[in-house]
DNA sequence: AGATAAGCGAGACGGTACGTCACGTCTTCAC
DNA sequence: GTGAAGACGTGACGTACCGTCTCGCTTATCT
C-alpha cells in the first residue's frame, strides 16, 4: 500500500515548510528504497512518486545523501543499551538484535545505502562517522557497566569492545550474510569474553 | 605522472585482446579512482583518459563494477598469512599491516568504492562474498597453526575470529579512521586471545 | 554568420517551451545543412552548435527527421499560386520559380535530405506524402482556373498535370541538374499544353 | 529461403577474388534489403549474414553506396525500349511496365535507397546521374521513332519528354504511391501527346 | 486589509553518462 | 596474397538524472 501518491493536490501553506510535503517525500523515498534499492533512488524518482517538485525535494534536503539519512533515521529505532546484569547476554543481545532488525527490518537495507554513499559522499560520511562514534559510545555503557561490576577487567577498552562486535556486524550486512547459524553469534561472544585460549568458550 | 594518455595510437593487433589498450584501461581507471574518486569514475572518463573507445571497455568488462573489480585484483598485493609462532602477534601482524597497507596504498580507497558498488551490483556483490570468504578462509590458517601448535582452545572458530578482526577494519576503513594510536591495535589483540576477564590483557 | 552561438546562457523559462532554444537549435540545424549537409546533421552536432541539451532537442523533435522537416517547414517559403490568365505562362511561372528558388536558397538541398530521410524513415515518409499532396492541391487551383476560364479542356486532371511537372522538378533536383538552358522550360511547358503532335510548341 | 548464410566456410581461393563471397555477400545485401529495408542495410550487418569479413567487402566495394548500387545492378532488369507502331501506346507501354516493374519486384524498393544515398553519397550521385541519363536516352528512341515516321512534331525534345514521364514516376515511387486507378495512366499519357486543349484526350 | 514573502507543483533548461551500434582500419592466421 | 575473424578508436544513437531556473498559484505573516 502506498501513502505517498496521495492524489489530493499539495500546495503551499504559506512561508513554511509543509509538513504533508514532507511526508510524502519522504514515504516515497522509503518505498522506492524498499522496492527497487538505491539503483531506482534518484530525486527524480522521488519526486514523481511523491508528486512533489524538484526544487520542494532541493530546498530542504541539500542532496541524494541527505535525503537518504533522514529516511534512515525516521525509520531506525532507538534500540535500549542492553542491562541483563551478564556482560555475554549484554554482549549477546546487543549483537543478536542488531542481526534481527536488519534482518528483519528495512533498514538494514537503508543502512547499506547510507554506508554507500558515505563512500563518495562527504557529507554522509561525516554523518555516518558521528553515528557511528555515537551509538558505540552508547552501547560501550554496557561494557562499563560490568566493569563497574567488577566482571570484566578495568583495562578493557569498552568502544573497542563494542566496535569490534558491531565490525563484524557490518561485514556480514555488506556481504549479504546475516543468516547465522543459531549458537554461532553465542559462541562468538563467550570466545569473546574467555578469550581464544579458554577452553570453555564453546562449552556450556 | 600518467602512464596512460601514450600518445602513440592503440589499434587493432588482429582478432585478440590488445593488452597495450588493457593496460591503458586499467592506468586510466586506476588514476581516476586515486584523484577524483568512485564520483568521477565513468566508463566515458576511463575512455577518454586512455585514449580508447568505450566498446572496446564494454566488450572486456560487462560492467562499472567489473571494471573496478580487475583494477582492485590489479592493484593489491597478495598478503602472505603471517607465522611468527605466537597468536597474539600473528594475528597482530595481520591486522596491522592491514591498515597499513589501506593506509598507505590506494587500494583502500579503491577497495571502498568496490564494497560501496556491492551495495547496488549483484555481480560486484557476489565477487565480493566470494573474495572476502576466500580470503578469510586463507588467513584463518594463521588460527589453525596455532590450534595444531596447542597454543589456544580446539574449539575456536577459525574463521569467526578472522572475521571479527576484518569486520573491525572495515568498519574503520569505512568510517575513513585507519588512523590509530600505537598500541590500540596490539591491546585490541591481546583482548581477543586473552579474554575480557583477563587483567593480563592490558599491561605488558 | 552564425546565430545559434549566443554566448549568453538560456536556461527554462518555466514550464513551458523556450522560444530561444527552438530558434537557437532550428539555426543551428539549418547552418549544419547547408555547411557540411546531411552527412553531419546529427542531433549531436545541433546540440552542440546550439548549445543545447540533446534532451531538449528530444523533447520536441522525437527524430533526427522530424527536426529535418521542422527546419525545412521553417526555411521555405509560400509560393503563391500564380494567376496570369495564360495556362502557358502560369505553369512556368510556377515550374520556374521552383527550380529558381531550389537553386538559389538552402531549401533545395534541405527538401533534397528530406525526401532521402523520407525513404527509410516512415514518419518522414507519411508527412512528405502529405505535404506533396497538399502541394499539388493548391497549384492544381491554377489548371481549374484555366478550365473555369475554358482555357483548356474540362477532362484534363489538374492534379495529374501538376504532378507531371513536380515530378519532372524533383528528378532534376534529385540528380543535381536543376541548371537548364533558357528556354528549354518554356518549351517543355508549351509541350505540354499543346502535345507533341501539334507543331507550334517549338516556334513563337 | 536464405542462399546468403552458407555455413561452410569459404577461403582463400588464391590471389584472386573468390566468386562464392562475392555472391554470398550480394545475396545477403539484397535479403536485408527485401526484408529490413535500407535503415538495417550496414556493412556490418551484411558482413555477419554473408559470414564474411568486413575486409573482404571493403576490398571489393569502396563504400557502402557502391555495394548497394551493385545489388541494384544484379537485380535490375534491361527493359527493351517499346515500339508499338504508336506513339501512345509506345509512351504507356513504357511507363506502365516500369510502374509494374517497381512494384511487383523488389527493384523499386532498392532503387529507392539509391536515390536516398545518392542525396549524401557523391559517388552514388554520379552514378545515378549517369545512369538515368543513359535511360533517358535509351528511351528517347521511342520518341525519335516517332518522329521519323512523322507521328509527332519534330522540334520535339524527345529527352525531356521522357524525363517528363519519368520523374513523375519518381515522384511516385519516392512517396510511395505506385498504385494507380486503372486507365489513369493511359489518360495521362494521350493528355501528354494530345495537349492539354485538345477535348479528344480523355475520351476514346 | 492589502502587501509581501516564501513555499508549492510543474516541468523546461544545459549537461553528463549510460550502454549499443556502425563506421572504416588494422592485424593475425589458415588456406 | 586472399579469406574469415574480430579487435581497435571514433562518434552518434536515444534515455535517465543531475541540479538550477522560472512560472503561476496559494497561504501565512507583517505592516
Amino acid at each position: 500500500m502506498t501513502l505517498a501518491g496521495i492524489s489530493a493536490r499539495r500546495t503551499s501553506i504559506g512561508a513554511q515548510r509543509n509538513p504533508a510535503s514532507e511526508a510524502a517525500i519522504l514515504n516515497a523515498a522509503a518505498e522506492i528504497l524498499s522496492e527497487v534499492g538505491i539503483a531506482g533512488f534518484s530525486i527524480d524518482a522521488v519526486a514523481r512518486r511523491a508528486h512533489a517538485g524538484k526544487p520542494t525535494i532541493y530546498r530542504w534536503w541539500p542532496s541524494r545523501a541527505a535525503l537518504l539519512l533522514d529516511v534512515y533515521h525516521h525509520q531506525k529505532r532507538v534500540e535500549p543499551v542492553p542491562d541483563t546484569g551478564a556482560i555475554e547476554t549484554d554482549l549477546l543481545s546487543f549483537v543478536s538484535s542488531l542481526f534481527e532488525y536488519w534482518r528483519d527490518s528495512h533498514v538494514g537495507a537503508i543502512f547499506r545505502f547510507v554506508i554507500a554513499e558515505a563512500q563518495s559522499d562527504a557529507a554522509t560520511a561525516e554523518a555516518l562517522k558521528i553515528y557511528m562514534t555515537e551509538r558505540i559510545g552508547q552501547t560501550a555503557e554496557l561494557v562499563r557497566h560490568a566493569q563497574a561490576r567488577g566482571d570484566i577487567a578495568a583495562n578493557v577498552d569498552p568502544e573497542m569492545t563494542i566496535e569490534l562486535l558491531a565490525g563484524f556486524a557490518w561485514g556480514r550486512l555488506l556481504t549479504g550474510r546475516l543468516e547465522m547459524e543459531p549458537g554461532q553469534l553465542d559462541r562468538l561472544v563467550r570466545q569473546m569474553c574467555n578469550g581464544l585460549r579458554d577452553g570453555a568458550c564453546g562449552d556450556r
